[in-house]
DNA sequence: AATAACTTGCACATCACTGTGCAAGTTATT
DNA sequence: AATAACTTGCACAGTGATGTGCAAGTTATT
């Protein structure tokens, strides 16, 4: 008896699932309270077939932060110079590829409903963030005149708003993220400058991945354009 | 014929409303989303009685953002400073005292719905902000590698983090949010630091005002102790 | 003491959103 | 071509919030 083996999922399905991510991940970036039906429009979805793929907002979100974070924790445990500066900048450099990621977690992160998930998910790269400065303090390369946990709260918040709040199509968008944190940090703009002069791999172009990861958005319109009732291009079906 | 003078409001009526007020802005800090009942409870009135004072939830966030626009465009002018580096430290001391007002212009600046309610409100402060840095990068005592828009707007986040994302109970918030300003406009740790050892003025304790501004919440509980719908106490009738 | 001002509680209409059930249609996969 | 997977649209129930009308009570002011 051949026990039918239960069929894997369809490739359409699978994209879509693909696509409810991206085009979350880029709502709420642009607005932390967007609706489920927004959502799954801008996906190219009806508000129906979200559900067949997410059983609730939270499970949406949660997926989203835990990617999100992924990625995050990932990049942090690359980062491995000795140098606190340099460890600093080339973390900040390499999560500004990130913005939209970024934008999202920061959002959900200051919602106290899933204030918890966001910080078990994040601790890694919090850990990392609080390691490179504690080394900083203690060599002295970063200011010692605010505690390391105080510190961290500062930096973090200024990368946010370098990433998220400057428009990332200016062509220093990513030096000045950097250049915004090690000023966080205690620098003055003149050392960060002669930092990033000394290290030009630091805002290199980054080829040295392994594999190009899928960026947010492939999905129809940006975030909610006037989103009536009706799908955006894009479904497959 | 006497034709009756109309009564001139109640005094209770006058202390409600700017017990609605302040407790608006408490729980609006605490929460951007903070419901109308929410409001009024943590006022002492019932949701009913706020629509007394206020013909909408518009019309009290209208008003916050006024009130505190007008405190923080009065602070601006009060700073007389040539040195654009003590400007800057003076001018975010002075705010850092409003902690509650920042944060929730902060907030609503960043809803669409008020956007330009809040631009129009907020821009004398803006605009002494911009010109401080532009003094500041003219004489070379501020970063010059970040255009003035763009530092402006940095500079206004670091303080809106600084001052709201901090302890404000902590001996050294306010010069925390002092110098982290300071870090951002271009200075190193070190030099903040130094800036505010030769100007201990600016850390004063600001006994120098006209008269004493009522702060933040006289009201009851603090924003939303688990609200019910039950009045707390305070109410004045 | 009389009056107008103020507050309360309740009922009500409205709105936007969430989450689910179901029948009917479309499409990928076997 | 058959089948299971997927999507759609609609209906429906539920939640939480906004804003208003009104009668009854309480309080400041004259």
């Amino acid at each position: 008896m051949t026990t039918s083996a239960p069929r894997r999922p369809r490739q359409d399905a699978v994209d879509n699932r693909a696509g409810i991510l991206s085009a979350a991940t880029a709502a709420i970036a642009h607005d932390p309270q967007a609706s489920i039906n927004t959502i799954a429009r801008s996906a190219g979805l009806s508000r129906r077939a979200l559900y067949g793929h997410f059983a609730d907002r939270n499970a949406l979100l949660a997926e989203i932060i835990d990617t999100g974070a992924e990625r995050f924790n990932r990049i942090a445990s690359d980062v491995t110079d000795t140098d606190a500066q340099v460890a600093l900048a080339r973390l900040t450099s390499l999560l500004w590829q990130q913005a939209a990621h970024v934008q999202v977690a920061a959002s959900i992160a200051l919602d106290d409903a899933h204030l918890e998930a966001t910080g078990k998910a994040l601790a890694p790269l919090r850990h990392a963030v609080a390691a490179i400065l504690q080394r900083g303090q203690n060599d002295g390369t970063l200011r010692t005149d605010v505690d390391v946990t105080t510190l961290a709260r500062l930096v973090e918040e200024a990368a946010r708003a370098a990433i998220t709040r400057v428009d990332a199509t200016l062509p220093e968008a990513r030096s000045l993220a950097v250049r915004t944190t090690l000023s966080m940090a205690g620098l003055s703009w003149r050392e960060t400058v002669a930092l990033l002069a000394e290290h030009p791999d630091i805002l290199g172009d980054s080829a040295a991945g392994d594999a190009a990861p899928a960026d947010v958005a492939p999905a129809a319109g940006g975030a909610a354009p006037a989103a009536g009732d009706t799908p955006a291009a894009g479904a497959k079906r």
